[in-house]
RNA sequence: GGGCGCAUAGCUCAGUUGGUUAGAGCAUCUGCCUUACAAGCAGAGGGUCGGGGGUUCAAGUCCCUCUGCGCCCA
């Protein structure tokens, strides 16, 4: 293999590597009965999207559990594809041909659903591009939309199936209605803000006074309903009162859900515009009378109003009342206004014909599944969010009056009315009265309709595929959790229902990125963050472990670019790290079993095993920060700042060619082991460097991940002596100013016990602090500046001019600070309740703890007499 | 109105089941282009863990309460 570049670029890296694996077909999964398998579908974006922070802290995720789970030897299939996006790829397509002062009634259906794919192929598969510039291992061969033709065909089966068994029914209901995009929404598709409006107070007549945030639509009015049990009012019942302007007279009911502490305690009942009114209608039986239209205009039924704008109307409907004297008073008032999620215009509760989902059967098994711990939330808490809207669930509206989409396929005759299911286009006579005339539903059906169906529609469902027998059910979904009662309730429920079987075993939910000052970023305002700018910029992998490092399972994450920063900069830091390993092993073999002789090399690989198993953890519990801050530690503290600066000398000023060997296949494995522990989070530098170390390499995709091992308590413990050693060295180097590269004369006074170990790494001491002569013994110098470790002291003699008195506060502090501890730890000895009701292994280790600073306390005082005896 | 979450260093965040002197990155200060890396190296400073109360031998961690912020559902 040829020389490792001498600077690391990644945007080469990251397109040779990406290319490599796609050349070679390394994501392909293939059901293989003698591996397991573990599957994630991907949330399938819409195809009108971008990639946005979201999508790319998601699909990192993903790709991270999948390439983890790949190099424990399973059948990784990650199923990407695109979501059809019913509403936004209508509209899209609408604002194109308005630009032609055109709408979609002008070109009519087929030609308008014409224009349509011909965009989705232009443009639908933008986001599946930038997805790859992320580095994600998805099965491309597996890519599937939403609604091509296996997914229409599942779409057709499932709602033919649950049509036939009456769970999908039609019905005349108050629905959420869009007056700008004239379709019904579900009520998952409100979403409510709070408003400031008004609250007002018209005379009904009869001494009746009732408070109303509409007063436009009193014209539909049917009633007035107070409290049964409220003594202002109880005798009014059954009596009549007036509508103003409209002069209509209406019954006074009695129902329990009027408050009786609301506006003043009466209520007017409009049921075809208020969904609590529609309740109350139907318990009374009360008319439907409809005021608006379906561009939110008034109808005939209000008289002078007629075709006015609904909240014109308000206004002009307020001004007549207050002219006639009906206005009784007017206050201002904050509600909750739902808005429509895709154009923010208000939305209209509207009486409608639509078609429904019985939903309380399916959510069942669907409710058991979470409680029982059959799919389990990660973190637990969303199942709170997910049982709260699933054990109150109300029937789904999933028509849609747009057309874009997958029609409903209902067919009704047009001689005798009979509605029919089809999983296939109908062909023949009218199979209830024989005539051939009949004519399709032409609603379409909400696009969660189709994405519910994604765990198995994408293995081939209906069809009882091999595929679909191995990867289903599939292993984790990964998503947020904004969508958790939208898409994630709506898969479990179906899943259960059409499979039998739950689609997923674990429902990772990830945090939310946030702009920096805890903002939701937003394309309007301008606060969104486009991940490929921060790829360009830190490279793919630096993106991802920054992406990575940010990924704590708590709710939201605010968005700083330093995190990306400090990804690339990592990024750099591996490369220049294996490269000069690469040129420290020149010529070594790779060896899967080398000696860890030294204690440098105990260390090490003590330190890569217990890595190992930190990273292993992490990601298998969904806690990829762990992991990310496991691996930038291990490599940048422990391998980089330690481990090579202390086996420089192995190589630059000592020519022992066996020790040589020894050491360089130590760091090898190392290395070998850091790439493979590392891939999944930043996988493409990690495979490209994966093929310069030395020795036969496949794709580091398909390596195995390392697993703990060999282990040396000892060494750890010795190491951490000599590092603390080091570390008090540099710092009283630090205090007398000397320059890195000046060598200095420096002390080491220890017991007879300890002495040994510092004797026997003398290199690695002299090398790491700068020490020449470095004098091991036990009488301490006079004129030196000094600090304690344990049972150590360091020295540095400091020449005749050096101001005493700044390093006499010096120790005074350390024995200050020594004393405060001890002081802390005997009271806490001292106290009886801690020595009997503690853990013993707790006192004892309180034990340990003030016997290390009672040492530290006396050393630091004989040192300073040193200084003051003189 | 109900539910969930957050508040720890100047900034962004970690902190497993309560148990060393509460950590990291960035920023700051000091000194270094030391033959892998200035996207770097060595050293340093910086926190009464939002307020109050409680449980406990022991609380950043558990309980209650208040304040501020965010999200979800009605």
């Amino acid at each position: 293999m040829s020389e490792l570049d001498k600077t690391y670029d990644a945007k080469a890296v990251e397109s040779r590597t990406y290319q490599y694996w796609m050349d070679n077909h390394h994501f392909r999964a293939t059901p293989d009965p003698n591996k397991e398998p573990f599957t994630i579908v991907i949330p399938p974006p819409n195809i009108t999207g971008s990639l946005h922070m979201g999508h790319a802290l998601d699909n990192t995720i993903q790709d991270v559990l999948i390439r983890y789970n790949r190099m424990l030897g399973k059948v990784a299939c990650w199923v990407p594809g695109t979501d059809h996006a019913g509403i936004a790829t209508q509209t899209v397509v609408e604002k194109q041909l308005k630009k032609e002062g055109k709408t979609r009634h002008d070109v009519g259906r087929p030609e308008f659903l014409k224009l349509v794919w011909k965009w989705k192929e232009q443009y639908g598969s933008t986001i599946v591009e930038q997805l790859k510039r992320l580095g994600v291992s998805c099965d491309w061969e597996r890519e599937a939309f939403t609604m091509d033709a296996a997914r229409s065909k599942a779409v057709r089966e499932v709602f033919v199936r649950l049509f036939e068994k009456g769970d999908i029914y039609r019905g005349k209901r108050l629905i959420n209605w869009c007056p700008h995009c004239l379709t019904a929404l579900s009520d998952l598709e409100v979403e409510h803000e709070e408003a400031q409006g008004s609250l007002y107070y018209l005379n009904y007549g009869n001494g009746v006074t009732i408070a109303t945030t509409r007063p436009e639509t009193i014209f539909a009015d049917v009633a007035v309903a107070v409290n049964p049990t409220d003594e202002r009012f109880k005798h009014l019942i059954g009596q009549k009162c007036k509508i103003p302007l409209a002069n209509r007279e209406i019954p006074i009911i009695g129902d329990e859900a009027v408050l009786t502490d609301f506006g003043t305690g009466a209520l007017k009942i409009t049921p075809a515009h208020d969904p609590t009114d529609f309740e109350i209608g139907q318990r009374h039986n009360l008319e439907q009378l409809v005021c608006l239209s379906e561009t939110g205009k008034l109808n005939e039924l209000t008289g002078e109003f007629n075709g006015m704008d609904r909240f014109k109307a308000r206004v002009a409907v307020t001004e007549k009342l207050e002219a006639e004297g009906l206005l009784v008073k007017k206050e201002e008032h904050l509600n909750k206004v739902g808005h429509c999620y895709r154009c923010h215009t208000v939305i209209e509760p509207y009486l409608s014909d639509q078609w429904f989902m019985n939903m309380k059967r399916l959510a069942e098994p669907a409710i058991a599944a979470v409680k029982n711990g059959d799919i389990r939330f990660v973190p637990e808490r969303y199942s709170k969010t997910y049982l709260a809207w699933m054990e109150n669930i109300r029937d789904w509206c999933i028509s849609r009056q747009i057309w874009w989409g997958h029609r409903i396929p209902v067919w009704t005759c047009e001689n005798c009315n009979h509605r029919q299911g089809y999983t296939q286009d109908p062909s023949g006579p009218c199979p209830k009265c024989g005539d051939a005339r009949y004519e399709q539903d032409p609603d379409v059906l909400d696009t969660w309709f189709s994405s519910g169906l994604w765990p198995f529609s994408v293995f081939g469902w209906p069809d009882q595929t091999p595929d679909l027998k191995y990867f289903y059910p599939t292993s984790t979904l990964v998503t947020g959790r904004d969508i958790i009662n939208l898409w994630v309730a709506r898969m479990i429920m179906l899943g259960y229902e059409f499979l039998g079987q739950k689609p997923y075993s674990d429902v990772h939910i990830h945090a939310t990125i946030m702009t920096r000052d805890g903002q939701r970023m937003s394309k309007s305002k301008g606060t969104g963050i486009d991940p490929l700018d921060l790829i360009e910029k830190y490279g793919a992998d630096g993106t991802r472990f920054g992406l990575m490092s940010q990924a704590t399972q708590s709710q939201d994450v605010r968005h700083t670019e330093e995190r990306y920063e400090q990804g690339r900069n990592f990024c750099n830091k591996i490369w220049n790290a294996v490269r000069l390993s690469l040129s420290l092993a020149k010529d070594v073999e790779f060896s899967s079993r080398p000696e860890p002789t030294s204690l440098a090399d105990r260390w090490l690989l003590t330190r890569v095993s217990q890595l190992a198993r930190k990273v292993r953890g992490a990601i298998e519990g969904y806690n990829f920060d762990q992991a990310a801050g496991a691996l930038y530690e291990f490599f940048w503290t422990e391998l980089c700042d330690w481990y090579l600066e202390l086996i420089k000398p192995v190589f630059y000023h000592r020519q022992d060619a066996e020790e040589q060997k020894r050491v360089a296949q130590c760091l090898l494995y190392a290395l070998d082991h850091y790439l493979r522990l590392s891939h999944p989070i930043m996988p493409m530098i990690t495979e490209e460097l994966w093929h310069f170390l030395p020795g036969e390499r496949g794709p580091l995709i398909h390596a195995a991940m390392p697993e703990p091992g060999w282990e040396d308590a000892q060494a750890v413990a010795e190491m951490e002596t000599l590092q603390a050693v080091v570390r008090a060295a540099r710092n009283l180097r630090a205090e007398l100013g000397l320059l890195p590269k000046q060598k200095a004369e420096l002390c080491l006074v220890a017991p007879a016990a300890s002495r040994a170990l510092l004797e026997q790494n003398r290199p690695m001491l002299e090398a790491l602090s700068m020490a020449e002569p470095l004098n091991i013994g036990q009488d301490r110098p006079g004129k030196a500046l000094s600090q304690g470790v344990g049972e150590l002291e360091v020295f540095l003699p400091f020449p005749p001019d050096f101001d005493l008195s700044r390093e006499v506060k010096r120790l005074e502090a350390e024995l200050a600070e020594a004393r405060k501890l001890a002081e802390g730890t005997e009271r806490k000895l001292a106290n009886q309740a801690f020595v009997e009701k503690a853990k013993p292994e707790v006192v004892a280790k309180e034990r340990e703890r003030l016997a290390d600073y009672q040492e530290r306390a006396r050393g630091a005082e004989e040192r300073l007499k040193l200084f003051t005896a003189s």
